[in-house]
DNA sequence: TTCGATAAAATTGTATACAAATTTAAAGTT
DNA sequence: AACTTTAAATTTGTATACAATTTTATCGAA
């Protein structure tokens, strides 16, 4: 009756090199060699391999070294969301149950008076909430995936501070709780190339 | 058929079981053995363990099965196609230039009077150059992928028969031709919407 | 029979060795 | 210097061995 062992070597490789992408330890453009890791992690090469190959399917790595989004690839990801959660929302707006709706509140209440680390999360949480609610799996790794990418281009947490971010976020769910499909799913459009439009902004810097 | 063959194992094996799974000789719902398949192929596990891997990231295995999609998921795959074609048909409208715009007119002349072949990959044709106008690869990749995993679920050739459905690519021509974003994309998702209901239909026979 | 326990077989996951390919370094020539 | 060419080194791709796990078969008891 035992699952699948807590850490097959290479799942818990495929977490750990993932992670280390995602929190810059191995930073864009960088080079990965599948000896340096397996040694690094104390497995062979062949799970190594595996993650990397999945991490390059995943588009976190493109010709074994950590992508770094140039604009139009940014754009291209953001024009994909804005579709997917623009439908997640008008999705929201029909069947959001009221326990959820009161979840995001508290995203939101929690963003404006949270620290950094705090904010992230909520903001990320409201998102993914909505996202949720379109109740399709593919929608959901779609979106999960574009979003690591997308972290992966951020350069400063400063971005979760945006003017307006959680404004937008405020007005989404006002048109979620009115039941306004089409408002909510207008507005999630926007504020998703309002997002876009700062990314870019901050990249030419 | 006949291109600089890639001599790459892994790519062999991973294109030759894809092809197998989708023209039926590796059946819905079948156990893939590593051992057995490298052996029919003359390779080792590893490259054939990496195919695997990869086509259940793509979908078309699951648990080390060919995926047999159920009702659920096909609608689910399809909402995905509904939202980023539509939105293809958009940029059509908007950008498709004169030259792709007979293409597609041929495509559809093609599909009228060809076999079942002939028509089919005609009609294959005709969606994958309006998706392309989107000008996006990531829409480009996820169409193609879940394309593949419809393909698999279309029990009979029949499907390319369906009434009205080379009707409905004339109307959606005309709408691009006619630069009416709107109508095009509206079109699409009708069109889709009717292929879905369609493959649904024929799935409780 | 049906059920559960358990032994046997099959299959997968991991490590390792080696060959093929790629990258880097080194050398000489202009 | 810059530019080839060649050699060395690194790194990847593939095969294979073995351990761990999962699946299948077998047996006996209720």
């Amino acid at each position: 009756m035992n699952k699948p062992s807590p850490q097959a070597a290479y799942i818990h490789c495929y977490e750990q090199i993932r992670d280390k992408i995602l929190n810059g330890e191995l930073p864009a453009g960088m080079k990965l060699v599948e000896e340096r890791l397996a040694a690094e992690m104390g497995v062979s090469r062949t799970p190594v391999r595996e993650s990397i190959r999945r991490l390059e399917q995943e588009g976190l790595i493109k010709k074994k070294r950590v992508v770094n989004p140039t604009d139009e690839e940014l754009r291209h990801i953001f024009q994909v969301r804005i579709l997917l959660e623009g439908f997640a929302a008008r999705c929201a707006a029909s069947y959001m149950d009221e326990a959820t709706l009161g979840r995001l509140q508290q995203c939101i209440d929690i963003a404006r008076k949270g620290d950094d680390q705090e904010t992230m999360l909520a903001n990320k949480e409201f998102h993914d909430l909505i996202v949720q609610s379109s109740r399709n799996p593919e929608i959901v790794s779609i979106i999960d995936r574009m979003q690591s990418i997308i972290y992966l281009f951020r350069k400063a947490v400063v971005y979760y501070k945006r003017p307006f971010l959680i404004d937008e976020h405020q007005s989404i769910l006002d048109a979620i709780r009115a039941r306004d499909a089409a408002r909510a799913e207008r507005l999630m459009q926007e504020h998703l190339q309002a997002d876009l439009d700062f990314y870019l902004h901050l990249g030419r810097r």
